[in-house]
Formats: C-alpha cells, sequence, structure tokens
DNA sequence: TTGCGTGCAAAGGTTTTGCATGGCA
DNA sequence: TGCCATGCAAAACCTTTGCACGCAA
C-alpha cells in the first residue's frame, strides 16, 4: 500500500515539484506558475483539490503566509518526527534540535501537568544568531 | 499616555467586544455579526482598519484559521508575556507554564544554539490530561 | 481649518464549487 | 461501464483601497 501513487500526469508533476522543493513553503500559485514554466497547465483547481488530499494523507502540513496572504504547503519529513525545531521568526530558516536538549523538559511537563507534547505541532520561535545582528 | 484610547463610537464597540472575548480567536466578520446583532453598523473596513491597527500597537495578536480560511485576532493578555503555554490540541484549554520549568530549556538552547526563543510566539501544542482518556 | 476616522463601493486576490469531459481500471 | 480526476468558468470569500464625507481638536 503505496499511500503517494499517484495514477495521473498532472499530480505527478505537482508532487515531484512539492518534493523538489522540502524546504520550502510553497503557495498553490507557486506550482502552478512553476508548472507553467516548464509548459505544463494543470488547473489551479486541480491543485488545490490535489493539496488539500495530500493534507489528509498527512504528507503534507498546511500552513498560512502572511506575507503572500495566502496558504502554504510544507512537505512532511517524516525524519523530523520525532524531534522539536527552533524556527527564526526573521529569516524562517530552521534548526532541529538535539533530542537531549528537550527530554527534560518533557517529562518535567508530564509530571507537573500530565501534559504530553506533540513535536510534530510544537515549533519553537525566536531568532536566530545570524539575525541578531 | 494611554494606548488604548478611542475617540470614535465604532472603535468604542468594537474593542468592547474583543475584550468580552478575551480568550477567542475573532475573525473580523465574527466582530461584524456580533455588532450588527446590537443595531450597529461599522463596516467592515474599519473593523480591518483598527484591528490592524491595535496589532501594531501590540494589543492584539493576529493568527489565522484554517478552518474559517480568515485571519483571526486576539487580545494579547500582557500577564502572559513572561511565560510559556501548553495548548491542548483537542479542547483548545491554554496551561500556563511556570518559569521554572522552561528555564532550563532556555538557557540551554541559547548556549548550544545562540538562538533566543519568543515566548509570545512560541505554544506548545499537546494533549492535555482531560482529553486523554 | 486640519487631520483622522468612516462608509461605500470597487477591486484584487485566494479558494471553492458545479458541471461537462476525459482517462484509467 | 463505472469511478475518479480534470479543466473551465463562475461564484464565494476575505481583504485592501480610493474617494468623498463627517467629526473632533
Amino acid at each position: 500500500m503505496n499511500n503517494i501513487e499517484y495514477k495521473t500526469k498532472q499530480r505527478k508533476m505537482i508532487l515531484e515539484y512539492i518534493e523538489k522543493n522540502k524546504d520550502k513553503q510553497l503557495t498553490a500559485y507557486d506550482i502552478l506558475q512553476n508548472l507553467y514554466l516548464k509548459d505544463e497547465n494543470p488547473s489551479i483547481a486541480t491543485i488545490y483539490r490535489y493539496l488539500e488530499k495530500l493534507v489528509k494523507q498527512g504528507i503534507l502540513k498546511k500552513n498560512y503566509s502572511e506575507k503572500k496572504n495566502a496558504a502554504t504547503f510544507e512537505y512532511v519529513n517524516k525524519a523530523c518526527a520525532n524531534h522539536y525545531h527552533l524556527k527564526c521568526e526573521k529569516c524562517g530558516r530552521i534548526i532541529h534540535l538535539s533530542n537531549e536538549v528537550f527530554s527534560d523538559l518533557e517529562s518535567k511537563i508530564d509530571k507537573k501537568y500530565d501534559f504530553e507534547i506533540d513535536n510534530v505541532k510544537t515549533v519553537l520561535y525566536g531568532i536566530c544568531n545570524e539575525c541578531k545582528n
């Protein structure tokens, strides 16, 4: 059972483009524009419908960009499902946290509040070293 | 100097409604609809313009609701600016973290990554004790 | 008077939807 | 054949903007 199977040319193109841009936050129109440059013309409706499908399958994560005023989609890297991330509010850079840094906090919160943290959804925001200057 | 001063009836109504709903994520249309029920009819443009102003003043925080496909606005409780929060993904409950729980992590991350966490924007998501059952 | 705030309507952008068509099993 | 995906165009939203008017200092 392969969740990522695609039967049509359009879905193949869309997914390939997303996979090539795993680190980016893509809007539906980003994808449309790129495929258009390659002389492919899926309709914007097709893109939206397929993106929502991939979100439901857990292959993509949906976010929102205030700058672009549009929904953005991001590839869910399964290798990242077991650790936490820092995200710089200025440049958008993602830093992968080593587990030892967080495991203390997890157990403290578990003991004190009986609360189980979701490390896929949780992101620690702040300012990275480069942007401090 | 009072940042929250308002000179007009419209701004007064809008801000009052937001203050009554401090714990909620309101859209511009939520506010419009509520005031409409009270026979007040500020224009939607006025609401958007005032909300953006309050965001700039740091009185509101702007978010985005995927469900509503619209920007949402939330009152910034200044008493909360110096600690972190847990938010239950199921019931939406907010738990205020005592500082001692987090201070270790802050300094570890600062030392190891030279990254300064923003405790206003950062929210730890997960499942609370009541929703586990 | 001067400067803001407002309402209205229009415009701009994103996202969704209905329907007919087309392709794959 | 039957089902699902697609394209197209329209519609439905949300949000912003221009302009004229109104109100308060």
